[in-house]
DNA sequence: CGCTTAGTTGATGTCACTCAACCCTAGTGG
DNA sequence: CCACTAGGGTTGAGTGACATCAACTAAGCG
């Protein structure tokens, strides 16, 4: 059942079974989640962790004019809001995508399993570093890279991070954003994103429809967009 | 010596004299840098845990057309490779600005004064989400705002954390970059960051001479670009 | 004195935005 | 069964913000 999270761990750190026992003990409460729900809101203390086991969840913020930058993708194992725990308040939002089952931990519990085991610290840990090493990267890539090649980097991640947990099917993964929320994502305009994604298309390189994308020449698209997984920071890979 | 350092995590928690003394004791080895010195490189597995103490430092990544992206400016008090000792090695490169004082702490006494003060351990937590929290910021003037509101906002962040360990002189603070550097902040060409910069001066806005930038407007600037310091998560000012 | 580095300015080009219309599909209610 | 609506996607035309290229100034320095 939480069997994503521990995939998910298990790329920092080799888990023991107490670890494991500890971990899937502590996610004592699960929830579905019906789609475009906000899971935690700016300026909320959230009482509980929450970690995404199925589905698609983001992070963004509003501007005052109505913009929305998203800030992450947060896939199956990923947590939400392990910061808030020592933050105190979200500085922004989390909110579904699609429909997803969402679990949670309470802060107790988070205190707890780091304090016994020296591994699942580190790994929590490093759960939360890999999203600031994906937050450069995201930096890296609307500072500097144009639309094209922002869009195919996001892929390739979206890619790497999925597989890594055994959720690509080859080259093919659940992308359940609309085109406009892609466009949140990469810092454009949605007309924008939609002629990047026919040039893509025409061109052979991928295809997307129905929440499925397909990357049908990875290496070609990750040639393009140099993309170089080390940032990611997998230890190991699945398959 | 290392008293910014203390104040800098001052904002997070209060320390006990026990705690000050652990982190002083630290912070064994004190280093004068040049301008322009890598202090840590892409692909580095370092050994020791970087602070700055004194001037200015930053990370970047650099692309294959050799263009360069900043990630974060690290300024007296911040941590340059905390993350390191748990992702092993480094996704980008950390670099002086300007001379600068910079200490460093071995990963072991890290572990140490961690392990033993449950205070100094969330501190240091703390200075590593806010760091998140910054770059999510970034990421938000990048995506969504143009170049004007993306510079004035910076120029806040940078006042706001210079002025919260006590480096602020009224609206004045030190910036030692150069204008390609701000470009390389902010995502821009040298050209526009420029005109944006003259643009701000002619209307009274801002002084920037030799290094030093003045915030003549500091109420105006704030609300223009949006700036809402609450991000920085600190939980008391100084002054 | 020439060299370098930072800053400035003008001319020109382009990537991506905005506005607006239109299509298609699915859902809803009369 | 059809009219209506709403959301997502698609397309075209016009605009604008920012990039690029290139030249030039001023300051610092061996």
């Amino acid at each position: 059942m939480t069997s994503v999270l521990v995939r998910k761990l298990s790329l920092a750190a080799d888990l023991s079974t107490s670890d494991l026992d500890a971990l899937t003990c502590a996610v004592a409460e699960v929830r579905e989640v019906p789609p475009q729900t906000i899971l935690i809101d700016e300026g909320d203390r959230p009482e509980r962790v929450h970690v995404v086991l199925d589905g698609f969840a983001c992070r963004y913020k509003f501007l005052p004019d109505g913009g929305r930058q998203m800030l992450a993708c947060l896939l199956p194992g990923d947590f939400c809001d392990l910061h808030a725990a020592v933050l105190g308040t979200m500085d922004h939002t989390v909110a579904t995508v699609c429909a997803s089952r969402v679990g949670s931990i309470s802060r107790a519990d988070v205190e707890r399993i780091t304090n016994t085991s020296r591994t699942l610290s580190r790994a929590l840990w490093w759960a939360s570093l890999t999203q600031e090493a994906i937050l450069r990267e995201w930096l890296v890539g609307l500072g500097r890279r144009d639309a094209e090649n922002r869009m195919i980097h996001f892929f390739c991640e979206l890619h790497e991070r999925l597989n890594a947990v055994g959720l690509a099917d080859g080259g093919s993964i659940d992308l359940p954003l609309t085109q406009t929320d892609l466009a949140d994502v990469l810092g454009l305009s949605s007309v924008h994103v939609n002629r990047t994604v026919q040039s893509l298309r025409e061109r052979g390189l991928i295809s997307w429809t129905e929440g499925k994308l397909v990357l049908k020449k990875i290496d070609r698209l990750r040639e393009l967009a140099d993309f170089d997984a080390s940032y990611l920071h997998h230890k190991r890979r699945a398959l």
